[in-house]
DNA sequence: ATGAAAGCGCTAACAG
DNA sequence: CTGTTAGCGCTTTCAT
């Protein structure tokens, strides 16, 4: 008997719907005959409570949006798989939307969540939006919101981030302790925050010495990486060794390293900010800076849960790095 | 001013909450000119529809369950984008969540998706699952249920696979059209449905050639598949192919194929089941059969779609193959 | 063309 | 200890 109610158990058992509702929730007003009853007839029913019926009555769905550009990606994997870890242990759920990179689809959903009055949103932007006046309605209408990556440029939003600049700083430093001299260094779209952010970092620190050559290339995608990488080992003077902001561009480069059979670490070095998985791939493993999706999962619900707790100051936390020693540099 | 109800509407311009609704559904009762005032009203109002209250009064959520062991891989990732992109256009959303292959949470996961009434479920069982009497539940409370990649091995529910027997088919005559002779053919955990159906396939052609040599060998995870690889390619008789069963094997193996610095397709071949991805990231390219995730989502809301419509018979759909030349074999 | 009323399933203030 | 009542926001007969 599927989708008993408290109605139809108070009907049963010729009782108010109301002491059926405190029976269930084992209110202390309740006698214990009654509450066994109830929770016995409730079994046996099989009753479960109507959840959209409970939302609307208390305004709280338990439930938080995720918006990301695209769910097939390493990196947001993990993140959405430490959020959903971490949130069901406070009986939320996940609505998932992805963005395209399309700005105009990324405001659709932001109307999609408030219409289904979820109670938070984590969200990471689209390469493509510059402006974010859509989100503030999500503010109007008392949705938290906690950016994640790709975040805006603006203190009044909640932002949980990788540190971008200590991952990168840490990979030029091995790059420098390795008596790296000519390095090329590939970095992904210029546009995104976090290119900057790495990319300046890692200047800052290759500046200090002079005496070393970088070559600071930009790839969109694997394909272009590849051919970056194609362009400076065919140079008489290779590169001795490669920075790779991401999995993405170290997959590019990699097929390249194969195509053209080069040795490493013997012939060229490599390092990578990755999340772990693509580095243990390959043969020796990639030494790589740990840009985690998932710490930054965590990182994101943590601040979400303070949010809901009516935490009023906004504040930029960041996921500090670790350096992880493959064997490739 | 956020949050404005049907109710808050009516008040102001002084009518009766049914006539906003109507007039905010274009209902052809009401006037022109109080259509007007509402539209206007509910525009400057920034009216938005409360889909919790619709959902409670329409008894229809508009939400889908997708149940997966893990978000974290390629192949669920591109389901989830098909499913994502698909729902959307039908006004759906989903809620995502993970079993991390234990049965005991498949089953908790499935009590939210009944009390949450979401308005179908898309499932792939866990590894360890065997007995899926839980899933009746589903069908007691009318939620149509579709079982896609790892499906129980029953008639009763509607399933949509990969093309597995195919795809197996078509990986084992390109190796013996390709004239390979002494080959190692690794598969994944034998417990699972599809292992069966692609080693029983990719057998039976193997066996109506007697001149080929084929040693079976069995991966649960990437590392294992490594070693396999590992032990047959230090042998005086070095395979002439490898044939993997996922991209997770492919992985595996071709760690070890960069370990050993054996050229391929040279001194040996490669064959994979796979999405695409992974074939694309090393170079040469590898050859494989597709087995898509991303079109197994499509033909997996289609039926899903259909069971919504009422349907009743429940079928086994499949996911055709297609091969794709790398230039590994 | 519009409104009143009932109800989806649940909770909670108030009353007894 | 239990019941009555009201209401969350919306849709939909049934009247008028």
């Amino acid at each position: 008997m599927a989708n008993a109610t408290l109605k139809k158990i108070a009907q049963v058992l010729d009782i108010s719907v109301s002491t059926v509702s405190r029976a269930l929730k084992n209110h202390p007003d309740i006698s214990a005959s009654t509450k066994q009853k109830v929770m016995e007839l409730a079994e046996t029913l099989e009753y479960e409570p109507n959840a959209v019926a409970v939302n609307l009555r208390s305004k709280n769905t338990k439930v938080f949006g995720v918006m990301i550009p695209s769910i097939t990606n390493n990196f947001y994997d993990s993140f959405v798989n430490a959020v959903e870890e971490e949130v069901k242990k406070a009986g939320y759920s996940l609505m998932i939307l992805q963005s395209g990179d399309d700005p105009a689809i990324e405001i659709e959903n932001l109307k999609i969540y408030r219409q289904n009055r979820v109670s938070g949103v984590f969200v990471c932007l689209s390469k493509e939006t510059t402006n974010i006046d859509a989100f503030h309605k999500m503010k109007e209408a008392n949705i938290p919101l906690v950016f994640f990556d790709k975040v805006p440029d603006n203190d009044a939003y909640d932002r949980v981030c990788l540190a971008d600049k200590e991952a990168a700083e840490m990979a030029a430093e091995a790059l420098l302790q390795k008596k790296k001299k000519n390095i090329l260094a590939v970095f992904g779209n210029t546009q995104l925050s976090i290119t900057k952010r790495r990319l300046d970092a890692f200047k800052k620190i290759m500046q200090q010495n002079t005496s070393v050559d970088v070559a600071y290339e930009f790839a969109g995608k694997s394909e272009e990486a590849e051919s970056i990488a194609q362009r400076y080992f065919q140079l008489k003077k290779m590169p001795d060794a490669v920075f790779c902001m991401s999995d993405e561009i170290l997959v590019g480069v990699m097929k390249c390293i194969q195509r053209l059979h080069i040795n490493v670490p013997a012939q060229t070095g490599i390092i990578a900010l990755s999340d772990g998985y693509f580095p243990g791939i390959y043969y020796p493993e990639i030494t790589y800076v740990e840009t985690s999706g998932y710490r930054l999962g965590k990182l994101a619900c943590e601040r979400m849960m303070e949010c809901l707790k009516g935490k009023e100051e906004t504040t930029e936390l960041f996921v500090s790095s670790r350096f992880a020693e493959g064997g490739s540099l």
